[in-house]
DNA sequence: TCATTGCATAACTATATGCTATTACAGCAG
DNA sequence: CTGCTGTAATAGCATATAGTTATGCAATGA
């Protein structure tokens, strides 16, 4: 542990929680674990249910493995993957509430401004 | 909602979802999220408090507030921060679970690779 | 053995964004 | 009004990464 600043607490620990957001900070990411919730999926399943180009999908689900969110079976001449750590829906549902809660307050922000203006 | 396409489920509430994780996927604004978990600063006091330049810290306070995580109040020449939305702890809760949970994981591995060389 | 299939990887372009330095602007004191 | 302080806005640079294209490689089947 290098120690970079002393007054910051654990500055480390702050850049892994940041790798763990940015990770799930893609649109393709998400609709790849969208995909996933049912059942597990071979690269080819997943390139047609997303639309993403093969090269950038496994680029996407290399991340994702390598982040613990997703893990991969070789089986046969093809490679399935599916979800290894179900909590990150957790995760997308906070968000979606978050996101709610925010719509709901700017429009409520929008009508007083518009009565304000009449 | 102009439907972009009709076999994903809402191509736009991902990207949203996704804009809110790339919040929070920034080290240096988990810094002022920890910061100011205690009580409101302005603008000074977290430049001294998070060692970040004053226009970096400000073009974060304006993404954080923009998000409806930060609410700003000015007060006589200076302008204070504090948490409008005291959720955003509870992903970096969870964040910090998932992280342990996979470093876990990755130490067993690495003593059975280990055991395996030896 | 050789061709095909399915996936991974490399090289590249375009875009986004963090950081710095500079400038602009608002509130306050003299 | 003038200068000072605190904050915001902008431009420029460096870096990171999503996406595409082309290539490499392993497993399967003729």
């Amino acid at each position: 542990m290098p120690a970079k600043k002393r007054t910051q607490p654990d500055l480390d620990t702050l850049a892994s929680v940041a790798d763990y957001f940015k990770v799930l900070s893609e649109t393709s990411r998400l609709q790849i674990l969208h995909h996933l919730r049912g059942s597990p999926m071979n690269v080819m399943e997943l390139c047609e249910a997303t639309g993403l180009g093969q090269a950038n999908l496994s680029k996407h689900l290399k991340v994702l493995t390598q982040a613990g969110i997703l893990s991969r079976q070789p089986k046969g001449t093809s490679a399935y993957y599916e979800i290894s750590d179900p909590a990150v829906f957790e995760f997308c549902d906070l968000a979606c509430d978050r996101i709610h809660d925010r719509i709901v307050k700017q429009t409520k922000t929008l009508k007083q401004l518009k009565q304000l203006q009449q």
